[in-house]
This record gives structure tokens, sequence and C-alpha cells, in this order.
DNA sequence: CCCATCTATTCCGTATATCGGAAGCTTTTG
DNA sequence: CAAAAGCTTCCGATATACGGAATAGATGGG
């Protein structure tokens, strides 16, 4: 159902990669062995949750069963995977879990948030998300429902969407650098084909709108009766480091209680970025007032 | 602060490993290249989040820096690592947050659990955790920070605790088939040397006790002044899968408030229970009522 | 109940992918 | 500006990972 947004992109931009003068060899042959296991390791995470077989992934990834069979033996004694004896199943393991936890988390961005997320999703009773930017996607660092009316269940934590595409990932957009953006629209707007935007004017016209009042609601949502408002956040310098977004049914959104929800988005969004100093990393931290694990 | 609890026992009982009778051989000689990638994000994971270095990852590893280079370049391109070009520090990529959000989740427990953790710590006004067994100890799986008071900023999603220590896990101990109990004792006893207990008899006791009273709650917490409650959360025959855990202060765990706060436990963690149906895995999904993307 | 089929696991020779020394190149430090 | 430390590339030796084949185990049908 969303594993669509799950996939992606090819470059990672912004951040590293191969750089665009790629070596030009690969894209099929001699895998190393860690691609393999990381291969496995998605095809795990794509898999239902059931989980899958030796066989399944033997076939899927097309590496023999001895293969598969050692990789995974590797896997579970790392804790990457479980296997399930009984059913002959193979998951994700926790292990994985407690990894991620620190991962994709820059400035401690999601501790952060996190209580903004449950105040603004209590405040709102809509499901609000936070995003930030991967190479040429937004990724859903986090999420809080709303305490009833409407819940979406699409958007997962770690679901990626085209940057430009939805009301969250256009805010990112509108504020990055001007280099930056260009190079973004040159790679994504093949990317938008069937989502859309076909029209370079039209998203061009749509950033500058955004850029203008600080914030993203278009009306055209990618589900029929859904609506989006999104805000920046923005570091120091003013350029995006990630997006509070909210997701409702359009009547919700309608032009009196539009503003209204503006207003407390960015009210929020300027809080977490009073609390992103970049030049001291320690002050980031929250500090820990009290311990107590998990009692 | 934390790394302590991130630790992971050897042994994966209960869901697979090597088995006891391990071929005895390698600990220490021989590592697979994908083990040795691993090893890199584990030590990522735990780096402070300005990254590591290319050299502190050979150091700490024992690896020349060419083999970690070629290492972090798959990571990197895998999308499992970020570099951030600027400082020449290596973080753990985004995508893993992608895979690990289907990660340990047996029964989308996390999915079912969220809003119900959210509910109970804005009506208790503490922090509650959810934790799920993983071999010999217990994984912190989700949390969710209570409304003001009291916030513990130890025990992170992912972090893991001895099975038998702290409330949650002691909760989950109590509800285990009886064999499965037994090997966990076991193993543990050892393990828990300068937490508390090192008394088999004593352990014996409280484990009676959660049995018979259904919850778990000894003031002896780990930290000075903190305490806990727990409630396990029980299949369809009885047994744990989780156990649900406040923490908080120790005055606020009065007798006047803990029974209250036992008895919303109790009925939470039933709702849950009654959303696990282990014989029909499409039920337990929870349904998409309403689409909708991170707008 | 036994046989046929599919899947998981073990074994082992081969070949390839991985390793690490050495050297070039870049960045930081004094 | 020189020196040191770190990062990256190259390449030959070898350890390691691969996959075919055969075994053991599970599943299902006749």
């Amino acid at each position: 159902m969303s594993a669509d947004l799950r996939r992606r992109a090819k470059g990672s931009a912004g951040v590293e990669s191969a750089g665009p003068e790629n070596a030009g060899t690969d894209e099929a042959g001699s895998k190393s062995s860690l691609q393999r296991g990381l291969a496995i390791l998605r095809l795990l995470a794509s898999s239902n949750e059931a989980g899958a077989r030796l066989t399944d992934i033997s076939r899927a990834l097309d590496l023999t069963p001895p293969t598969v069979h050692r990789l995974l033996k590797i896997l579970v004694e790392e804790g990457m995977a479980e296997a399930d004896k009984a059913t002959k199943r193979y998951r994700l393991g926790i292990d994985l879990f407690g990894l991620a936890a620190q991962a994709g988390n820059p400035n401690n961005l999601r501790d952060i948030c996190r209580p903004i997320l449950l105040r603004l999703s209590a405040t709102l009773r809509d499901t609000i998300f936070l995003l930030v930017r991967s190479g040429f996607d937004a990724v859903c660092l986090d999420r809080s429902e709303g305490p009833f009316p409407i819940r979406s269940f699409t958007g997962d934590i770690g679901g990626r969407v085209t940057l430009g595409v939805g009301q969250g990932s256009l805010a990112i957009m509108a504020f990055l650098h001007a280099e930056e953006r260009e190079e973004v629209i040159r790679f994504n707007l093949p990317r938008m084909q069937g989502v859309g935007i076909i029209d370079e004017v039209y998203l061009r016209t749509e950033i500058a709108r955004v850029r203008d009042f600080g914030y993203a609601s278009r009306s055209t949502g990618l589900l029929p009766g859904m609506s989006g408002v999104a805000v920046p956040v923005l570091d120091r310098d003013g350029y995006a480091v990630a997006a509070l977004s909210v997701g409702t049914i359009s009547e919700r959104l309608n032009e009196e209680r539009l503003p209204v929800v503006v207003d407390i988005l960015k009210r929020e969004s300027a809080a977490i970025s009073r609390q992103l100093n970049p030049f001291d990393p320690v002050l980031r931290r929250p500090a820990a007032i009290l311990g107590g694990g998990p009692a």
C-alpha cells in the first residue's frame, strides 16, 4: 500500500554519493557480500509481516540458497534478522530498531520535535508529520496521530516522497539553497510524472508562493478529499532542515481554519528552530534532568 | 549515558541463534565483510551525533583504513550511512530508519500501541514505555513522554535491559512459559550483579508476586528516587508478548495513586491483547480508513 | 502409508572478491 | 611553511565467499 513511498531515489545529493561522474561500472554485476546482506534486509523490510522464507529471498534476489543461508545466518547472529524456527520464516531483527533510533537524526531533531508533534496533534486533532530531506526525497522522520477523527496510515515513519510532491516536501524545497533547489528540480521533474506535477512553470510558481507566504497548502492532494498544510523548519541561516506537515480531510482546512493552523505551525516551527544551535552540539542535547529507564 | 542499555546479550533464545551447542569456533578470528559492515553501523550508532571519522572507526574496530573506506563507501551507496563531506564524518543513514520502522514489530505491536501510549502518557502525565522481549533482554519498542512534569531520557527507543531488571522486564518475565522463564533466570542471574538482584530466591519471590497481582512495582528502582509500575501484555494464551511500563518519581506512585495507575494500565493492556489475533494476520493490520500521506 | 516434491542445510573445490601494504593526495596543525 | 595526520587509490596475494551437488528434512498427494 505504502510500499511505493519507500522506494529510494538513486542519488543522494547534498550528503554524499559516488558523485555525478559515477564510475559507470556495475548496475548488475558483482555485488559485495555486504551489499547482498543489506539487500536481504531490505527485502525482509518490504515483505509482509509473516516474514520471508529462504527460497523466497533466494529467488527474489537471484542468489543461490546456500548463499542466502549463509548470509542470513550472519544476520541472525548479529541480531539484524530473526528466524522463526517454527514457520521457517525470516523477519528483521530488533537490533535494527536500536540502530535506527540513532539514525537519520541530525541535531536530535526527532527528540526535539517529539513533544511538539504530540502537542500539535493534540491541539489540532489531526495527524502531524515531521519530514526531513534525504537526497532528492523527503523522509518521514516521525508522525503523531490526532486523538480521534481522521488517521492516515500511509506516510509511515521512514517512508519517502519525491521532494516537491506533497506540502511538506514542497515546504522544504522552497527553502533550500537556490542551487540545491535547481538541482532538485532538475532531478525530480521527470520523477513527478503522474503525481500531479508535470509542469516546471507550475512547480516554480508554487515554490515562489510558498516562499512568499511561509507555508505550503495546495488542495490538489495526492488523494482525493485529503489536504495538507506544511511549514518549513529553518536553521539559523533561514534554510530548511525539515518540515512540519498536517494531513487531514479537505473540509477541515477551510478558509477559516487554515490561517489558524498555519499560525500554530509557524509558532512551533520557530520554537524548534530556536533549539537548533548549529554551533554548539552540546547544548542541543536535551539535558537529562532525571534518569530512570523503563523502570 | 544510556549506551550500556544498548549492549546486547550474546544469545537470542526463543527466536534463533546458533543454538547452545555452538560450533565452538570463532570468537575473534575471521569476520566476514558483512559482519564488519554491520560492526561499523553499530559503531556509528554508538558514536556521538557528530559522527565518527574514518580513522576513528578504523582504530575502534581494528580494521585498516582502506578496508573501512571501502565498506563505508558501500554503506553510503546503500543509504545505510551518510558522509558529511564538510566534516569528513560518518553518521547512520536515514534508510536505516525506514528499515527499522518495519523491524522488531511482530503483530504490528508498535502501531497498535502507539495511540495507547499517547493516551496513557497524557492521562497519567508520566513517561510510558513499551517493552518487548528479545532473547534474554527486554527492548524498548516505543515510549511516550508525559506532557510535563518528569521526563526520563534514558531507556531510549531500541535500548536494552536485562530481562528481570526493572519493572517492565519483570512483568514480561513473570508471564513467560515456565521453561523459558527458567532458561532466562539461569542465563540472566549472573548478568544481574550490581543492579540490585543477586539473589535467586528474591527474584523468584518477585516473579511469583507479579504473577499473583498482575503487575510489577518495586520501589528499589535502578535510580534513586525513581519508581515504575508495569503490566504485561498477554497473548491469547496468557503469555507475555510485551509490557507497558510507567516510569516516574517515587512520590508519584504512592499507595493511593498506585492502584489507580495499575488499573488503567491493565485496562489498556487488555485492549492491546484484544487486537492481537494470532490466527488472522490480516485482521491485525489497522485498516486504512482514509489514505493521505505526508500531504 | 509411502512416495514425490519442495525446501533447508551441509560439504567442498574453485574463483573471485576482500584485504592491507605502500604510495599519492588532501587537509589540519604547529 | 613545513610536518603530521587523515583520506583515498592501486595492486598483488590470499583468504573468503560462492554455488553445484548431495543430504536431510518437511510437505502434500496418491
